[in-house]
DNA sequence: CGGGCCTTTGACTGGTTTCAACTTCTGTGG
DNA sequence: CCACAGAAGTTGAAACCAGTCAAAGGCCCG
């Protein structure tokens, strides 16, 4: 039976494909030759989630990363009022997946899932630790998404300890106006650690200016 | 004129680099040679703070990195109204440096300096690239390293935004009890971005239990 | 003993949350 | 194409948590 490459189907199935290459290879000194690239895609296998559908459930472990290619998924979990605190939100050229569960094995914490119908490159864990051995590219890459993703996380821990709930927004829909349109109002006021009441009023206050 | 090996006068300067072959060997997979070791003692410099004194200064590139043999330091930034923000505390056996300036060799927003007397092994940038494309164990270590970082840094973000003050001091004091133990309690209340009234009156409430 | 640093306490203030009611928007099935 | 239900956003009033300011007390070290 003819099967032909996984880099080929891969290619034919996503049109956004091609976004997956072009970040790969903004992230590496060295670019990629075919070679490299052909192995490294066929590390991965497409996925189709629709609105609303779970990509990992609290209590299970982490054991694939995706690249998105086509839609907007979020990172929440539910707190002992029953709130749904969001963690984190991703569309078209992010990664999702809980990175503590990932690295550590351990069971998330949280819930990821679909807020729309979304297309998805998946790759297992065990796979990577090849990939990062065998290609220099992709090590160097891995360790530059752990340092920015370090960054991140710094920047957001001080904006939300020293700013007011008008600054964090405008903070934010600033250097994610991307984000900020794509998901509604209450789920940008969880992200951001406020209520949604208190969102709307700061909106109407922003936009006066 | 007889110079002794690196590794050697590093060794009989500090009584605490015995912790630092711990600390290298506990993170990686496969043990490090004699060798390999040497190498990498060779690439670090002891250096001597006493309270007070900088380590970096806001505006200075972070060139250097250091592992902390004795003492303890704070990293912390000065926000508009000349109020001291405390973003790390470290120790014995902690890395310190400015990861964004480091990383990104742009000029630190941040201050280091001791907070007792103490002593470092520090470690120039160019050097540790050299030492990861040589130390295969060296790479791993920087990885998990990396990987550790960044879910700290996650999880403090996501700590200030979704705790209260009593739940923050609380989380805080469990996971690092030395910590608390070492820096007074004004330090604490910064770094956990509280003022120090809200700390002491927190913790009056959380001695009753 | 005095001075610097640290902590505690009280009164006041303000930004945010909470709760509840109401409006607007949107997509779906009859 | 309208009707309607569910989701999303708005608004007001009351309660609350934490910050600010000011003053006093504790503690340690020279």
């Amino acid at each position: 039976m003819y099967q032909p490459g996984r880099f080929m189907s891969l290619n034919m199935q996503f049109s956004g494909f091609e976004y997956f290459r072009d970040y790969i290879t903004k992230y590496s000194t060295t670019p990629l030759t075919n070679k490299q690239f052909e192995l490294l895609s066929a590390a991965f296998q497409p996925k189709f989630l629709k609105k609303k559908q779970y990509f990992l459930q609290e209590g299970e472990v982490c054991n694939y990363y995706g690249f998105i290619t086509k839609g907007a998924m979020r990172q929440y979990r539910v707190d002992e009022g029953g709130m749904e605190r969001i963690v984190h939100l991703s569309i078209e050229n992010w990664w999702v997946g809980d990175r503590e569960s990932w690295v550590m094995l351990t069971p998330s914490l949280y819930n990821i899932d679909a807020w729309e119908d979304t297309e998805l490159l998946l790759i297992k864990k065990a796979d990577t630790l090849k990939l990062v051995q065998e290609i220099p590219a992709c090590n160097e890459m891995v360790r530059k998404m752990d340092e920015m993703h370090a960054i991140a996380a710094q920047k957001r821990a001080n904006a939300s300890i020293s700013l007011s709930a008008d600054e964090r927004y405008i903070d934010f829909a600033y250097h994610y106006p991307q984000i900020v349109k794509r998901f509604p109002q209450h789920i940008i006021a969880s992200y951001l650690g406020i209520t949604k009441e208190t969102l709307s009023r700061v909106l109407r206050r922003v936009i006066k200016k």
